[in-house]
DNA sequence: CTGAAAGCGCTAACAA
DNA sequence: TTGTTAGCGCTTTCAG
């Protein structure tokens, strides 16, 4: 009965086809009106009218991958990271938040990739890499060199705390090692003399900054770093409560250390449960600091040296867009551009001046 | 001199066509063979060897507008939510974590949508179903029946913690009444009869739902709650510190609470910042407990009560691609099925009987 | 000011 | 087993 084609897939709702034909106008015409395709020439204000009266009556919507292909653009930049530990980390949800919040203000969309762990990353970039992104962030990647090479050069990168420089790839970063130096520095002024420093895992390069900070502070006060100083966690609680009471066991009825320098704030917050456990008060009997100032440092009031997160997802959003819009214009999209951002001491109420008396440990 | 057209824009890499030229094949050859198109028919082996050298030779990468674009799908599911006071929260970063991990597994990627508010979403939502997503997970929210109604129903929906039911979107849910009566039936048999209730904001049905398990608890253990004790801040660790320090400033003097229900992890947390700056110890002098157990909650040993947030994550997922998949059949999509998930006690070290002697807030 | 036609890269129906 | 043809919905030349 119906010349109507009744094909097998649902169709997409209103098409332009549908609207101009509506309107009683060319498909074309009404994508000028609708979506402002910036063709050379304007439509009257007439036909204007009737067109988005019939997009109106017909519910027209465009449709985001068609455009996508005739625009080689899908107006989406993907932010990729690993689920450390099985879990996305307070690092993770400080950066995203800036990275969201910038995306949606150059009306980008963002899609998270989250991979088990970055040697995949090898592997399964080049699929990320298909149209579906116009433009891709590696939160604080550990990628070796040779796969850095490989990155597939249709699509733009930004990295945010990267490992190693990689060629055509901007970077941002937060300077670290100057803030665990001023944290550390501060520290000794106000007296402490035995800080241990719980840092982070070796493979992390952000981990040996904080370290070189700490002991560039201490060579400056003049006094010596031994090797027993410097504990290894990863980045979590549990990984801070659980070094720390290996190294207290192993030190029993030694002098406990004035204060501890946590390689961030979460390890910084396991080693305040610890304490608080064999009854020691934070900060009279010992000084705990964190690093990062995440959400967990806010909450709980503790001594740590901000990042500025949030802000680095900004700039680096920032940056992925412009080589997005070079790219565009077809010049050359990648074009290493650095990034350092300061850090800055936050007081909080868990570091003071040591005790008087030296505390043995229990 | 050369025959091959110059496109301003710059193409994508290889194409099927280029690959099944390169191999002297048709594109849907190729096709058959590297995307494995479910088309009737197969591929000699040797016309496959071919097509998947000629693929490797010219490093061919499906484009996924243009698959997406014939399959009316792109193998993205979204997630809206808001910025609450501007920063993504605890809550979301539990759920999303589920919610990502669950869509890896089902071979789809998240993007997330985050708005200021829940106003935007009746003008934003039919914005983001323009197929760039195949369904969207809704997290939270707060839509009055009206613009539920006016959905877009050529995309699927699900709901976590909905405020109401929507037609035709599933919901998946904690029983956070459940959760909150066994808890403060918890500390009433440890002996406190003057819980404060820190209870979310009123526009918030969950913590309507968390008020009605303390009233049902009190009500249980023939305890009156009078409207004193129930006092609303909105879900953070600032608001909570706020809320507490006025009520504690208009009740200087009088009987401290031997225990605080808070409506949440982070205003938990305020109030022990607040009581710890009073001098005061948790839980020897006053219990506090939490309530949903974010990492918050498992870096401070905070008592509360777990709801599975990053299960309920799984389900929606689930749910959605059950949805998605019944779409794509043909078959109807919209189907609200409700998931209702039990809570669980999270014991921490926040939470003891009273103390003996009645404290007098200072 | 407007329309016709071609193409973005891929998949699906139908022939051969 | 393979090729041909026809879209998917939108943009962009190039003519009228």
């Amino acid at each position: 009965m119906s010349d109507q084609a009744k094909p097998r897939k649902a169709r997409h709702a209103a098409t332009l086809a549908d609207v101009g034909r509506e309107a009683g106008v060319s498909a074309m015409a009404a994508s000028t009106v609708l979506n402002g395709a910036r063709t050379s020439t304007r439509i009257s204000d007439e036909t204007r009218q009737r067109i988005l009266a019939a997009a109106d009556k017909l519910q027209y919507r465009p449709n985001a991958t068609a455009r996508g292909l005739a625009e080689r653009r899908l107006n989406t930049i993907g932010l990729a990271t690993t689920l450390s530990g099985n879990e996305l980390n307070q690092y993770f949800l400080e950066v995203f938040n800036g990275v969201i919040e910038a995306a949606a203000a150059a009306g980008q969309n963002t899609t998270v990739f989250a991979m088990p762990d970055w040697q995949q990353v090898g592997s399964r970039l080049p699929a990320i890499c298909d149209g579906r992104i116009d433009g891709l962030i590696l939160l604080a990647p550990l990628i070796n060199p040779d796969d850095a090479a490989q990155l597939p050069d249709h699509t733009p990168f930004v990295a945010i705390h990267a490992n190693h420089a990689m060629p055509g790839v901007g970077n941002v970063a937060s300077d670290e090692e100057a803030g665990a130096h001023a944290m550390v520095a501060h520290m000794l002024s106000l007296g402490h003399r035995r800080v241990l420093h719980l840092a982070g895992p070796n493979t992390s390069s952000g981990a040996q900054r904080r370290i070189d900070g700490f002991r560039r502070a201490h060579a400056e006060a003049g006094l010596t770093v031994n090797p027993g100083q410097i504990l290894h966690s990863d980045y979590s609680a549990s990984s801070g409560r659980r070094v720390l009471t290996e190294w207290l066991e192993r030190h029993r009825g030694q002098p406990m250390p004035e204060a501890i320098f946590a390689a961030n704030d979460a390890v910084a917050l396991g080693c305040i449960d610890i304490l608080a456990g064999l009854g020691l008060r934070v900060p009279q009997d010992v000084s705990v600091v964190g690093f990062d100032d995440t959400l967990l440092a806010r909450t709980t009031r503790l001594a740590t040296v901000r990042q500025p997160l949030r802000d680095m997802g900004h700039q680096a959003v920032s940056l992925l867009m412009q080589a997005i819009e070079a790219k565009h214009r077809g010049q050359p999209a990648r074009q290493a551009t650095e990034v350092l951002l300061p850090t800055e001491l936050v007081p909080g109420q868990t570091l003071s001046a040591p005790p008087a008396d030296t505390v043995l440990i229990p």
